[in-house]
DNA sequence: ATCAATTAAATTGTTGACAATATAATTACT
DNA sequence: AGTAATTATATTGTCAACAATTTAATTGAT
């Protein structure tokens, strides 16, 4: 019996289709994965060391995930997004965090206040750093919107957000080596949002919310147009 | 070569993964799987006519689409969805479906509000008439939003919507014989919306919309603390 | 040499068998 | 009789082999 336990809590690693699923879910969001590439099943389950009956199980539950597209007798193909899905998501997360935003700011105790505040601390100190200045920066980010979904209180807002929104926008990223172009704003619109959180201004924090976001989407369409 | 083309268009029946897939996920929506109720492979299996590699490749895909929760060693149970989590959807589709219709509002042309008041012309007739009374209400009213959210034109909105949370509150109408309680009030608020789609009017399209979905929330609210 | 047809290789889809685990039934004991 | 331990059954997880289909390579003709 080996020692498997990846996590401490909460997962369940026990079947080779979960533990695989897992694996290549991280693969495609780390852009590891190329999207649009095909994946090949005698290859890859040589690549884990399991037989092709637990991939092909572990490759359906992404494809219900809708992380790859299975076509028949072809195969299956990691996902790829142009430039107006990803605008589609920036006005889903528009409306979805707005909502989002609202509700942890009906929830929110001083004490998840001062966690944000600590993040984003922490946050601007990767800012004025340079080693690995993109890369966190880029994950400071979506800890922060992560922390504000918590708060919302809504699983299923989590999920969709959280499990679903974030890695498909990430892949993107990757997929386009694209940098954050606006962090010093941006860092400042996070402060403004925790801002109205803390007292408990839920129709603040949710135009806030959704302005800042806004920005974000309307950054990258000048970045295209330009 | 069997004729096998289940439908014109847009599916892909040809495996039989996918095939059962698609069964067992009507099965779930139309309550003849009952939520939390355990899927027995073997039977289901003989079932189908099908082996369980396929039928398990088509249950992984539902565990993706949270339609199923798989437990390790243990099987697979039909979702079941308490009270609390409906309303969380409730949430959810206010934000979503205010997007939807301001998006609806900017895109439609003259032929679009055509279509949407002759359907709800039928959902008028159906409401005055006996026969099928509830049932038909239900569809009628899906129906229509299903259309707005068409014409929103944002396609991973539709799949959020269409193609999932409508989906869950179903099955939970299902799981407790609920009935439509304000059918007209709901049909009047319908036409409002149309109105407001009519002129291109965004704003107040969202915001009927929203307001609409909030009614039906407390409506259930209500009933349930009645 | 280019393209179509044919053959060969590789990949996907499906099945049945076996191993591991969990559930049910039986036995044994106080 | 009631409960714990043990056996038996059923179900899930995994694998390897075979069938069906697609893709690549080869051959042949104009």
């Amino acid at each position: 019996m080996k020692a498997k336990a990846e996590f401490s809590l909460g997962t369940k690693p026990s079947t080779l289709a979960d533990g695989v699923f897992d694996r290549i879910r991280t693969a495609i969001i780390e852009g590891e994965l190329e999207p649009g590439s095909k994946i090949n099943e005698p290859q890859l389950s040589k690549q884990y060391g399991i037989s092709r009956g637990p991939l092909r199980e572990a490759i359906r539950r992404l494809e219900g995930c809708k992380l790859v597209e299975i076509k028949p007798n072809i195969g299956a193909n990691i996902v790829s997004l142009n430039i107006s899905q990803i605008i589609e998501i920036y006005e889903i997360r528009e409306s979805l965090e707005g909502l989002a935003c609202r509700l942890a700011a009906t929830n929110a105790i001083p004490d998840d206040c001062f966690r944000l505040r600590e993040l984003l601390t922490q946050h601007e100190k990767q800012i004025q750093s340079e080693n690995g200045r993109i890369y966190y920066q880029r994950e400071g980010d979506l800890d922060f919107h992560f922390q504000i979904v918590q708060l919302s209180g809504n699983g299923r807002l989590f999920d969709i957000l959280c499990g679903e929104l974030y890695h498909l926008q990430r892949l993107y990223r990757v997929q386009t080596a694209s940098e954050p172009s606006r962090p010093i704003q941006a860092f400042k619109e996070h402060h403004q949002i925790v801002d109205a959180i803390e007292t408990n201004d839920s129709e603040l924090a949710e135009l806030l919310m959704k302005r800042h976001i806004s920005s974000a989407k309307s950054t990258l369409l000048d970045q295209l147009n330009q």
